[in-house]
RNA sequence: GUGGGCGUAGCUCAGUUGGUUAGAGCGCCGGGUUGUGGUCCCGGAGGUCGGGGGUUCGAGACCCCUCGCUCACCCCA
């Protein structure tokens, strides 16, 4: 057995989990401003929730799911996105009825794709879907949402976004006709990667990022060319509304998306700063999604953010709270400082009780865990009602009613 | 799944054409200082040299296999 973590996975401590906390929070907080709910589905499901959904011929759905039997037989997957597992849901409890409905959600996703910077076999999203909103409207709300979460995380000036429109299936049906019959005709021309997709996955062939194959994409049909009437007036009104707001984006006529669910609007948050991940949230909307699950005729729209990308794009920003150290010199002082540090606990203090070492010792953990105070209390001073607080950045110590300590050290309140 | 780079102490790394007891800095533990942290001085612990096999009198170094990390492709958040 190797003591190793499985490959692609990680073990999250402290500054690591600190920041992970604060990403969900924010992306919660801010959510919950938008009216969306917390919504947790079970990490594995059926594996039909999620080769129906994401299409059958995609590389996650082929290559790179955590598929297994359970005991009994049934095709168990670990689940890969999270936009399946809530589609689920809401046709499993019946929540079609209340539409519009509004799910934030945060957790693990697996994918066995080779690892890569910002790229883990266990990956966490936070992600927000908006389930029966048929209109624009809908995708503006789902953009807008995402920016603000950027925003809060700082991510402002790191991060720009792109928007599509895949069309509707009859725009896309058409779109894709006009590709493949262009595309067949350059086919000697195309890097190998992409011939096989013209058979595959053709709209993939536009997001290559082989020069030749820009180049040949450049000088062909243009999928905005085919969009319909709807599919044109959809997307243009997306655009006006993002205008009104003021979110700023730009049109990438060659953004896709690699899930089949997908129509209408695609978009992405990219960022220069993360190497070959460029892409830090992503999403776009599936009207067909709950319908091809079985469900009723219900449109959605949401987007998904890898944790670990935002997190690298962060850097480490944040520092861990300051205790105050409890520093008890004697034994008697070392049972009261237990029932101090109980007390202050109960009044919200953050108290650090080191247990061991003499008052060097206990000093130096102090000084380690970056403490804002110390309190020194020696069997005289306790048997006397008195202890003594030490400021740890000024180095300053006065001189504290054991009665009133709470009191005394409000200023150090975590 | 494909290709490149890299695996030596908890961390960052050095280690000569193959040579005997594998090093440094940081960190950790202890002492100088048993009622006062950061600085300084002294000492100490800590290593299957990623793993397995091979070549050799002798391998951290060379060869093969394997595992992992990393970057890129693919795909995706």
């Amino acid at each position: 057995m190797s003591l190793q973590p499985v490959r692609g996975t990680r073990d999250i401590l402290s500054e690591d989990a600190a920041q992970f906390r604060t990403i969900t929070e924010i992306a919660r907080e801010t959510s919950g401003l938008f009216g969306y709910d917390e919504i947790a589905t079970p990490i594995f499901e059926f594996t039909g929730v999620f080769s129906r959904t994401l299409g059958e011929a995609t590389d996650v759905v082929t290559k790179e799911m955590y598929t297994f039997a359970d005991r009994n037989g049934d095709s168990l997957t670990l689940r890969p996105e999270g936009t399946a597992g809530i589609a689920r849901a809401v046709i499993s409890n019946g929540l079609a009825q209340d539409a519009p409905l509004k799910f934030y959600y945060q957790g693990p996703m697996f994918r066995h794709e080779r690892p890569q910077k910002g790229r883990y076999r266990q990956l966490h999203q936070v992600g927000v879907e908006l389930l029966g909103v048929p209109g624009p409207l809908g995708d503006v709300e789902v953009i807008t949402l995402g920016a603000h979460i950027l925003e809060r995380l700082g991510l402002h000036g790191k991060v720009r976004l792109e928007v599509n429109s895949l069309g509707d299936p009859e725009s896309r049906a058409v779109y894709r006709e006009a590709l493949v019959a262009y595309l067949n005709g350059r086919l000697g021309d195309l890097s190998e990667e992409s011939k096989s997709r013209v058979e595959r996955n053709p709209l993939r062939v536009l997001d290559s990022k082989d020069e030749g194959d820009k180049a040949i994409v450049a000088a062909g049909p243009l999928y905005s060319d085919f969009l319909n009437e709807t599919s044109a007036s959809f997307f243009g009104e997306v655009r006006a509304r993002l205008d009104d707001l003021g979110v700023a984006y730009t049109v990438n006529p060659t953004l896709v998306r690699g899930f089949d669910y997908y129509c209408h609007t695609a978009f992405e948050f990219i960022t220069e700063d993360l190497g070959a991940q460029g892409t830090v949230m992503a999403g776009g909307r599936y009207d067909g999604l709950v319908e091809a699950l079985g469900g009723p005729s219900l449109p959605g729209v949401g987007w998904a953010a890898g944790i670990e990308r935002l997190a690298l794009l962060m850097g480490h920003q944040v520092s861990p709270a300051r205790p105050i150290a409890l520093i008890p010199i004697g034994d008697a002082a070392g049972i009261m400082a237990l029932k101090i540090a109980d007390a202050l606990r109960r009044e919200g203090f953050r108290v650090d009780l080191g247990y061991s070492g003499n008052i060097g010792k206990r000093m130096k953990r102090a000084g380690k865990l970056n403490a804002c105070a110390a309190v020194l209390m020696g069997d005289d001073e306790i048997a006397a009602g008195a202890v003594t607080i030490r400021d740890m950045d000024t180095g300053e110590q006065s001189a504290a009613d054991l009665n009133r300590l709470a009191a005394c050290l409000e200023k150090y309140k975590a």
